[in-house]
DNA sequence: CGGCTATATCGACACTTGTCAATCTATCTG
DNA sequence: CAGATAGATTGACAAGTGTCGATATAGCCG
């Protein structure tokens, strides 16, 4: 996997040009397969689509392990994937770690791939 | 890469359950992974954009080849990627096989991502 | 028919990715 | 401090993916 940098959310969705719009530049589709590779996967959506149905619209990585059905460190593997792909944010507290949603975050990236 | 089965973009789009509104199934997050796998790769991204973007929004491999600095079999291969993901369409006329953006197929996508 | 042209398919290869077991780090608690 | 617990990191490995060159297929035209 390269991690090699992270994936500033607000270049990609830096504002108002629909894929459908006018031709995309050769970085810029760069950076939003970047994003996109980071959601198209089944257990890193499963784990947006949980952590926004938990209390409080927050988890910790004990909360995931178990009901994904995947080992911690595979799990905290995803984690990271999606907070370096600016789609959560990560709290520590204490032994906990916390996952949230960054709010918008996925509004903007579907932003970008509607065609009116 | 697995092309044993075609993505029914209807399977996933199939109406009004967006990912953060409930805990989306192992299934589904399978299926929508597959769908969000066929548009996150940068070569398709601007295959997408550059046929949307093309007289009378459709356009020939010849048309791509050449602007998307990859070899024939190469574009050939991605085309096929988004046909078989229900992105594009394909229509041969004579010598030439004309793709063109499948309406609302984007937009579906874009529904099952937004947060509100 | 025979050659030409546009696409598709096949086989190969390097690179990426998802997963796990083992280990490390940090924090809490006695 | 010692032990326990939550999580991150590392290393390894199988599977998947993007690309190409070579070849096959199919439609046009002389």
């Amino acid at each position: 996997m390269s991690f090699t940098e992270l994936l500033p959310l607000t270049d990609v969705t830096a504002c108002c040009a629909p894929l459908t719009r006018e031709a995309i530049s050769a970085d810029g589709a760069e950076k939003l397969a970047r994003t996109l590779k980071a959601i198209a996967d089944p257990a890193r959506l499963r784990l947006i689509s949980m952590v926004a149905a938990h209390d409080d619209a927050e988890a910790c990585v004990c909360d995931l392990t178990e009901p994904l059905g995947l080992g911690q460190p595979t799990v905290s593997h995803h984690l990271k994937i999606l907070v370096d792909a600016g789609i959560f944010t990560r709290d520590k507290r204490g032994t906990w770690a916390y996952y949230k949603l960054v709010p918008g975050a996925l509004d903007s990236i579907a932003q970008l791939l509607i065609t009116v």
